[in-house]
DNA sequence: CGTTTAGACGTTATCGTCTAAACGGTGCTATAAT
């Protein structure tokens, strides 16, 4: 196929003219049944890289997305342009996910979007063998690298799937969020003859600000001041779930309009915040970094970063999800920069900690194994023997 | 770092008080216990 058979195509389907050069790069190589690495910052328009390609092979494309809200809203849009698109997760009853398998089978679907924890199912791994696949996905495959080591181990194992592929089955990884150091790693798990399209990442309408304090009232006093006059609605981050509830009652007790947010709320109270954020109810949110990836507001004015995170991947795709719509934007940064008696700045202590902590150390380990050892235990028994996460088990 | 939790203590039945240790942030899925 041609690039100009391909955009007659893409009009008639997804109502576009023409593909960006590395767009069509990208369809073309996968097209041609090679595996690309695609990075392009947000609003570029990287799924169309692969939601064109898909309507155009045969058989059927999984793709591997991180958050249930991502699979919904992508399916939703899919559907509405009349391409057949299903998710299987466990917002469904297990008669409603077989029967998504089943059409899978069937060939009666082109597009599937699932977790990566799935691949760990018996009854998901004997149907994909009896399933006619065109392509593998992996959407926001920074995860693989943030979130693979530690937070969700499912997203190093999708690298056991794709190494059983024959070396002919297109493979795309897309992110928008990837230093030289994530880029190696998702090049070294994927393999094979890999292409690597990196784009621009640079966005010209940010204006970045780092603020350094001596102290937490410092940030307090700064912020009542200064949030009602910045343009719009924004983010304020803060390093803890307690710190959101505080942050937000300060801004009540003066008269700044937010709410809290953070993963410990029920799921109807976040989607309810989520929906308000989207109409402007509050002049900020303040969260934990929680709110974020599956957040498609295009005019957020100003994020504000009260700690710092836990590395620049992170401040990168918090950042990320700000001033979409091209205009000016505001980022701001919060450093107590004050030293304690040994010599640690204050505000380096909450990030050292998570960044740590992404490590169990060699006693957790212990305590698992010598709990293992007087008797054999599930994986939630364990997690109650040991009082330790489930993430430090598996 | 600040805050929360676990558990030792003492004195002797009911817990307050103290100290040491652990924790802090992201979500998928399947399953046990209600």
């Amino acid at each position: 196929m041609t690039r100009n058979e391909a955009e007659k195509k893409l009009k008639r389907t997804f109502g576009f003219d023409k593909f960006y050069d590395e767009q069509w790069e990208t369809i073309d190589l996968l097209l041609h049944g090679k595996r690309v690495l695609l990075i392009e910052k947000t609003g570029y328009g990287k799924s169309l890289c692969f939601q064109f390609p898909a309507t155009q092979f045969d058989g059927i494309t999984i793709i591997f997305s991180p958050l249930i809200a991502l699979m919904r809203d992508q399916v939703h849009g899919l559907n509405e342009k009349g391409i057949v698109a299903k998710h299987i997760n466990s917002e469904q009853t297990h008669e409603e996910n077989s029967q998504v398998i089943q059409d899978a089978i069937d060939g009666k679907i082109k597009i599937l979007y699932i977790a990566p924890e799935r691949q760990e199912n018996q009854e998901w791994i004997e149907a994909t063998r009896r399933m006619d696949l065109s392509m593998i996905v992996i959407d926001e495959a920074h995860t693989i690298s943030v979130w693979g080591h530690d937070f969700r181990p499912a997203f190093r194992r999708i690298i056991n799937l794709v190494q059983l592929l024959p070396k002919e089955l297109p493979v795309l990884a897309t992110t928008a969020t990837a230093t030289k150091r994530v880029q190696t790693d998702i090049e070294q798990q994927i393999s094979g003859n890999l292409t690597t399209i990196r784009g621009n990442l640079l966005r010209e309408n940010f204006n970045l600000f780092v603020i350094e304090t001596k102290s937490e009232d410092e940030k307090l006093l700064w912020l009542a001041e200064k949030i009602n006059k910045l343009p719009g609605t924004g983010l304020l981050y803060t390093g803890t779930r307690v710190n959101t509830e505080i942050y937000a009652r300060w801004f009540d007790f003066v008269g700044i309009n937010s709410t809290d947010y953070n993963a410990g709320l029920d799921g109807d109270t976040r989607k309810e915040i989520e929906k308000g954020l989207m109409d402007n109810n509050w002049k900020c949110v303040v969260s934990t970094n929680a709110l974020g990836m599956g957040i498609d507001k295009p005019d957020i004015r100003f994020i504000i970063h009260t700690q710092i995170p836990a590395s620049p991947i992170h401040y990168y795709q918090e950042i990320g999800r700000a001033g979409r719509d091209g205009q000016r934007t505001f980022i701001i940064l919060f450093y107590n920069s004050k030293k304690d008696d040994n010599g640690v700045p204050e505000d380096y202590k909450l990030p050292k900690a998570f960044v740590d902590g992404g490590r169990p150390n060699i006693r957790k380990y212990q305590k698992v194994i010598d709990a293992v050892k007087q008797e054999q235990l599930g994986e939630k028994q364990l997690m109650k023997k040991t009082n330790l996460k489930q993430t430090q088990i598996v």
